[in-house]
DNA sequence: ATCCTATCCTGTAGGC
DNA sequence: TGCCTACAGGATAGGA
C-alpha cells in the first residue's frame, strides 16, 4: 500500500521531471476510479504547464498555472509513471494518459481503482473534503511526544488503529504503523489513550525514523507500488516486523507475531513489544476469534503494496 | 461523539 | 494444468 514514503517518493520524481512541462492533451479510460474523473478534465488541463508538486499525507497535489490543481491518491495499486519514451506496448489500467509536447508522457495507472484524480480549483483546495480533516503530516511538521499525548487523549481504539487514523497523523498505514510501534517497543493492542508520555515521545521519534529511512529508499515494494520510473523501492529489506510472521526478531529472537486489527493485519514482538503500557481496547478479529483463519497464506511475494 | 463494519476493486496464492 | 476462493487494505458511508 503506498503510504506516505511512497508518495513522497513519487512527488519528488515529479518534481524533478514533470514540473514545467506543458500539458499537450489527456486521454482518459474512462473508468471509475474512488469517484468518476471528470471528463472535462483533458480540456481543461490542455496548454497548462505544471508548477508544483506537493504532498499532504498520503495525497499528491500537482499544481498547474492557471489556477488548477489535481488532486491524486494512489488508494492500494495506484501509480504515477513518466515515460520520456513511450513504451510500444501498453500496460492495462492505465486511466489518464498526460501527452507533453516533446512526446514524453506522464500516466496514472490503477489495476484496483480505488485511486483518485480529482480536479479543484488551487485556491480552494483547503476546503476540499478530502483534506479538510486531514491531521499532521509527520514529514512537514515532526510529531512530539506532547502532541501524540495531546491527539490521543480519551482515544479507546488501541494506538494501532490510532496511527492509522488520518484525521489525527496523516501518511502512516499499515507498514509502517507495525514498523513505529515495534521500534518504540509499545504493544499495537494498548488503548491509545491510555499510553504513558514517555511511550509517545518514543512513537513520536520512530515516526520520524521510520518515514525517512523509508523515504531514502524510495519506498517500500511488495509487488503493486512502482516509482515514477516503474522501479520497485527498497525499504522491503528494512522492514522490522512487517510480513515477517514466524520469522525472528532482529532484537531479541522472538517469533514475529500476527494479529488482525479493525481487520488489518498487524505484526509485533510479543517481548520487545509487551503488554502492560497500558488497558487494552476491545477490538476483535471480525471473522472471530480464530486470527488464523486469516493468516495470509503467501510469502513475502504475496500481492501487496 | 465515537467507534466499528462493510464496501469498493483486481491480482495472486494456494487448494484441489 | 486450471479452476475456484479468499485475502490484501486505501478511504469512507452509514450503522451501532
Amino acid at each position: 500500500m503506498p503510504e506516505l514514503p511512497e508518495v513522497e517518493t513519487v512527488r519528488r520524481m515529479l518534481e524533478s521531471s514533470v514540473l514545467g512541462r506543458t500539458v499537450r492533451s489527456v486521454r482518459l479510460s474512462g473508468l471509475k476510479l474512488r469517484e468518476r474523473v471528470r471528463p472535462d478534465l483533458p480540456r481543461r488541463l490542455a496548454g497548462r504547464r505544471f508548477v508544483t508538486a506537493r504532498r499532504i499525507g498520503k495525497y499528491l497535489l500537482l499544481d498547474l498555472d492557471g489556477g488548477l490543481t489535481i488532486l491524486s491518491h494512489l488508494g492500494m495499486s495506484g501509480r504515477w509513471l513518466f515515460h520520456a519514451q513511450v513504451p510500444r506496448r501498453s500496460p492495462p489500467h492505465v486511466h489518464a494518459r498526460i501527452r507533453f509536447a516533446d512526446g514524453s508522457q506522464l500516466w496514472f495507472q490503477d489495476p484496483r481503482r480505488f485511486g483518485l484524480l480529482r480536479l479543484v480549483e488551487t485556491e480552494r483546495l483547503a476546503a476540499d473534503p478530502s483534506l479538510a480533516l486531514l491531521g499532521p503530516d509527520p514529514v512537514a511538521e515532526p510529531l512530539t511526544g506532547d502532541g501524540l499525548l495531546a491527539l490521543a487523549t480519551g482515544a479507546r481504539v488501541s494506538v494501532k488503529t490510532f496511527l492509522l487514523d488520518q484525521r489525527r497523523i496523516a501518511g502512516i498505514g499499515n507498514i509502517y504503523a507495525s514498523e513505529i510501534l515495534h521500534r518504540a517497543g509499545l504493544d499495537p493492542r494498548t488503548r491509545a489513550g491510555a499510553v504513558r508520555p514517555e511511550r509517545w515521545a518514543m512513537v513520536a521519534r520512530e515516526t520520524t525514523a521510520v518515514l525517512g529511512e523509508a523515504i531514502d529508499r524510495f519506498g517500500t515494494t511488495f509487488s503493486a507500488y512502482r516509482t515514477l520510473w516503474n522501479e520497485p523501492g527498497s525499504n522491503g529489506e528494512n522492514l522490522r516486523v512487517y510480513d515477517r510472521r514466524g520469522e525472528p526478531c532482529q532484537t531479541c529472537g522472538t517469533a514475529i507475531r500476527r494479529i488482525v486489527q479493525g481487520a488489518r493485519s498487524t505484526f509485533f514482538c510479543p517481548r520487545c513489544q509487551p503488554a502492560g503500557q497500558g488497558r487494552r481496547p476491545s477490538e476483535r478479529p471480525v471473522s472471530g476469534p480464530s486470527s488464523r483463519r486469516n493468516a495470509p497464506r503467501g510469502g513475502r511475494n504475496r500481492a501487496r503494496t
